[in-house]
DNA sequence: ATGGACCTTCCCATGATAGGAAGGTCAAGA
DNA sequence: TCTTGACCTTCCTATCATGGGAAGGTCCAT
């Protein structure tokens, strides 16, 4: 399996499996004589897993730790689902920042006319 | 006013003052004979209205086209506004990325034991 | 044998910000 | 007056994750 197949294959970008060997997150697969990276089922499975902690807004760091999480056999699952929450509390501070930024401009676009006359408390604001 | 008062007075970083000036988000300041940039009371100003406009989430184009807007007299509102309101439906969009990612995640945090035993539905998710 | 679809590596770009090096300037105190 | 330390200058580098593209090699079907 070329690496094209195995973007395919897993829904990650022939670019970013290269860069994601690079970097040591995954494996440097077999190659051919040619130089070609040949992939096995078991590394397209490693890239699904990638993609779908990516999904969840992990970082690459974290999908490390959580590959690393999944290979041992003897984990802890307290050890996943304190990774998880710490997540979870990472995007819930994100979503706070982000709806009290919408929140204040709702309001100030509720007050401003929104017609062709120049005064704008939206303006107003911004300027202090 | 030297830039290291500038940015004291403003909010921004000397840093990226520079930084505003070398893309011409803000003006070129006066300099002294030996180069030191100088800033007036004016251009804090603008400071920190690109400042706050940043905290409110806007990329630094759309301050761009804010601070055209603050500066033009005869802007209409209403032009004011479509750029607030649009810049609140991104930011909804993003919250509600978001908040699937979260909500998907304490779900599966929910039933995972989180405990010494290896088994874990959060890497079994991850695992597809 | 040729063409096109693939592969390789290497470099560059994004957006917003920070860090640091090497060197010049300024003001205050000895 | 000299020194010291706090400031300033420009330039280069890094971050994070991803994409774009060039130059060149490979593979397979026609």
């Amino acid at each position: 399996m070329n690496i094209g197949q195995a973007a395919a294959a897993s829904g990650v970008s022939a670019k970013m499996i290269r860069y994601y060997e690079s970097i040591g997150l995954i494996a440097a697969p077999a190659r051919t004589e040619a130089g070609y990276r040949v992939y096995a089922s078991d590394e397209v499975h490693t890239l699904r897993f990638v993609r779908r902690t990516r999904m969840l807004g992990f970082s690459i760091e974290e999908a490390r730790e959580l590959l690393a999480l999944w290979r041992d056999r003897g984990r802890a699952s307290a050890d996943v689902k304190r990774v998880a929450l710490q997540h979870v509390r990472d995007l819930e501070a994100k979503i706070a920042e982000l709806q009290a930024m919408a929140g204040t401009l709702r309001h100030l676009a509720k007050t401003c006319h929104g017609d062709d006359r120049p005064d704008c408390p939206i303006l107003e604001d911004l300027a202090g």
